[in-house]
DNA sequence: CTGGGGTCGATTGCATGCAACATAGACACT
DNA sequence: AGTGTCTATGTTGCATGCAATCGACCCCAG
């Protein structure tokens, strides 16, 4: 990470997914290159890397903005997922190591204790964990231009955050989505896994999308204050 | 098309697409800069978008090489590009205009006279107007997303001239794919779309296989001179 | 009070200078 | 002869200056 570029690009897409720079917020080529101690020259790189990602967009001589997502984004963003996840899944099946299994395993039960209710239960954690569950699957299946499109459609704010929109039901159910690809994984079984894995997407999603449907009334009846 | 980079970029890319760059030649910043009349900066910035989208591969300090292809990424490619111009056809059979489906047909007809053998036989016409052909599919299929991907899973040189390769048989064959996958869009069924697209795009992988494997065998016999 | 035109400020886009790094070649040494 | 190091050279990476463009504000006419 020697290269100024790098460390731009990288604490910039830090910044987005943790929302420290929310949707819809200005992102101007000399602010940011004070705030990372560098000239404007790597912060436009990082910005135009960042823009093929879709994590920001950028208007000719206007600037880069973070995008905000509407509803039809969301659905497109996982019905590609689930295509996609679910064909990693598939590839892994047949290419996946005994050792990257035992380490899901192991990853199943951190994730349940970080789920359990009360004072131990830490989403945040639960997130990290789950990006390297399903991360050791995506490196299984060998593809490496299938991993780059899955990051383009689950590294946006929207998906990262999603575990604090879980019910204790959903954490139920996605717990034993993993528990069962484990399985599937081991038993070599390539549509068991991508049917599992599909599953699971496709239950997230409903999960954000009642979520945000939820947030809209809310809205109606509140107004917001910007 | 104002922008320099928009230049730089469009002119690199169709270049690298045409052969103009062969695979592994070196491209230097400074002669690009050269041959657009540009400076370095724009020359740059197009470098890494062609990067991101895999049509150069950019070494720290040393500069941006067109990549080459194994047979792995071959395999890869089209794999993908099978799942995703399926499911661009499933979505598209139930979003699609019947003035697109009667523009795609009109496709059919010119398609299959330059495929006709003989002196009117234009395989690079054919090449235009199928990427016509699919572009009106993808586009039905009204997500951005997918169309991006499946843009960087098929705007590569080597599958731009792959209908160079075709005996009379497969193009026979590709052409009553087309037909057929006309009338399931008509018909507004998306699993015959995507079953009908998955033959289409597995058919095409079958030849360039056959033809890499021709190749290789063809370069153990009689060494290439570069 | 409202709509149109013009000017000003701020920001991006591009060009260029300088420093850091990587490769290639020669040379000395084993 | 082979190997390791050192240097020379070309390239990339970064910083900064300048011009072009966009948006906002203000002024003025209706």
């Amino acid at each position: 990470m020697a290269r100024a570029v790098d460390r731009v690009y990288t604490r910039l897409r830090a910044d987005i997914l943790d929302g420290v720079h929310p949707a819809g917020a200005r992102l101007g080529e000399a602010e940011l290159a004070g705030a990372t101690g560098s000239s404007r020259t790597p912060v436009r790189e990082a910005l135009r890397r960042l823009e093929v990602e879709g994590l920001v967009e950028i208007l000719p001589h206007r600037g880069a903005r973070v995008p905000d997502w509407t509803p039809e984004d969301l659905e497109e963003i996982y019905d590609l997922r689930m295509l996609l996840e679910g064909a990693a899944a598939r590839r892994a099946a047949t290419r996946i190591e005994p050792e990257d299994t035992a380490r899901m395993a192991e990853l199943c039960e951190l994730i349940e204790r970080c789920c359990a209710p009360g004072g131990a239960q830490d989403l945040d954690r639960v997130a990290e964990l789950n990006a390297e569950f399903h991360g050791i699957v995506r490196t299984a299946s060998a593809s490496g231009r299938l991993v780059s499109m899955l990051n383009s459609v689950t590294q946006l704010p929207l998906v990262m955050r999603t575990f604090h929109r879980y019910s204790p039901g959903d954490l139920d159910r996605s717990c034993a989505h993993h528990r069962e690809l484990v399985a599937a994984l081991r038993a070599g079984d390539g549509t068991w896994a991508e049917s599992v894995t599909r599953a699971h997407v496709l239950a997230a999603k409903a999960v954000l999308l009642r979520a945000a449907s939820a947030e809209v009334s809310a809205e109606e009846t509140s107004p917001r204050n910007d």
